[in-house]
DNA sequence: GCCTCCATGTAATTGGTTACATGATTCT
DNA sequence: AGAATCATGTAACCAATTACATGGAGGC
C-alpha cells in the first residue's frame, strides 16, 4: 500500500490539499508513482481517521489542507527504514518488445523508432528541468537525485532502442556495424 | 488489460498449460510482467470462451494445454500494431529515493548501497543469460533484445546508485570528486 | 453570461494479491 | 512413507481506473 506512504511523504514536505496532491502525482511525481483524485480523496480521509494527518486549514470551494502529524512522520520513517521496496514490474512497453517477432517487420521498426523518440523527448524534458535553478533544501536534493535516475534511464532506453533498430536491421540484419 | 495479451503472445510461441505459463511469469518474463496462477487460470478460461485460445491436450493431474487460435493471433497482432503502450509508472524504489531526505543519513546511504547491490546482482544474472548460447528463432531474438534492455537498465541504475552515494557524501557532501 | 480552473466527493467496475482448497505423480 | 513438485481451481479482499455528480471562484 504505497499510495498511503506517498501521501505521507509529500505532506511531510508541506501541508497540501487533495487537489494539490493530485497535481503533484500528475507532474513531478508522474515518473515515479501515479494516482487519480478518486483514489487520493478517500485515502486522505482514512489517513485523517487514523491520526496520521490532520486538517490544518479550509479554503474556498471546500478546500481542505492537510498536514502530517507526529504519528504520520513516525509511520513514513518506519516504512522507509524498516521495509523493503516491492520490486514487482509491469512494463507494457517491454512486453511488446518481447513480442516484437509477432509484428510485421516494418511495424516492429516503427515501434522501436517510436520508443527512441519517446525516450529522447522525455530525456530532453528532464534535462531541461535539471538545468534550471533549484533550491538546496533536503527535499529538493532528493528530488534531484531521483531526476538523475530518470535522466539516465531515458538516455539508456533511447540508446537501447537505437541499438535494437540496428540489431534488427533495415531489411534483414546488417553486419559490420559496431554496437 | 495486458495480461490477456501477454498470455496470447506466449501461446503464439508454443502451446502451454496454465502451470507452464505461471512459471514463465515467474522466470523469464518476471522483468517485464508479473501474474499469479490465481489470475492466470480464470483468464485462460475467458480466452477459451472467447475463442482466442483452445485446449489442444490433456495431461496427468488435470493438466490442460492451450494453443492460440487464428482469432487469437489476429487479436494479439491488432493489439501490438494498433494500440500504444500504457506508460503508467509505479516504482516503489524510486518513490523511496524521492523521500530520501526523510531518512537518517546513515539509513539513506544503506538504502542506496542496497540499491547498487541489487542492480549489480541482477546485471550479473542477466549478463550470464546473455552470454549463454541461444537459439536464433524470431521469438528468441526478441527475447534477446528485451534482455539487452534489462542489462542496460540494471547497469545504469547500479551506476546511478553509486553516483547518488557520492553525491550524498560520506558525512556531508564531499567536493572535488568528479561525477 | 460563459468558460476555465479549482475543488471535492461517490459508485461501478476491473485488475491483482492473498488465502483457501484439493489432489495426483514422482523422487528418494 | 514422506517430501517435493505438478496441477488446477475458487473466494475474499485490496488497489486502481473510469464514470458519475456537484458546485464555487475568477477572468474576460
Amino acid at each position: 500500500m504505497s499510495l498511503r506512504h506517498a501521501l505521507l511523504g509529500l505532506l511531510a514536505e508541506r501541508p497540501m490539499s487533495g487537489y494539490d496532491l493530485t497535481k503533484v502525482f500528475d507532474s513531478s511525481l508522474a515518473y515515479v508513482w501515479s494516482a487519480k483524485h478518486s483514489q487520493i480523496y478517500p485515502e486522505l480521509a482514512r489517513l485523517r481517521d487514523a491520526g496520521l494527518i490532520r486538517q490544518v486549514a479550509a479554503g474556498a470551494r471546500g478546500r481542505k489542507e492537510y498536514a502530517i502529524t507526529d504519528a504520520g512522520l513516525t509511520e513514513v520513517r518506519r516504512w522507509l527504514q524498516e521495509t523493503s521496496p516491492d520490486r514487482t514490474v509491469r512494463d507494457e512497453s517491454f512486453l511488446r518488445v518481447f513480442f516484437l517477432w509477432l509484428m510485421e517487420p516494418a511495424k516492429a521498426r516503427d515501434y522501436l523508432r517510436g520508443e527512441e523518440e519517446y525516450h529522447r523527448a522525455k530525456l530532453g524534458r528532464y534535462e531541461e528541468i535539471a538545468s534550471s535553478p533549484a533550491s538546496e533544501d533536503p527535499a529538493s536534493r532528493s528530488a534531484r537525485i531521483t531526476l538523475e535516475a530518470g535522466i539516465r534511464h531515458e538516455r539508456t532506453l533511447a540508446d537501447w532502442a537505437a541499438w535494437a533498430l540496428r540489431h534488427l536491421g533495415g531489411r534483414g540484419p546488417r553486419r559490420g556495424v559496431p554496437d
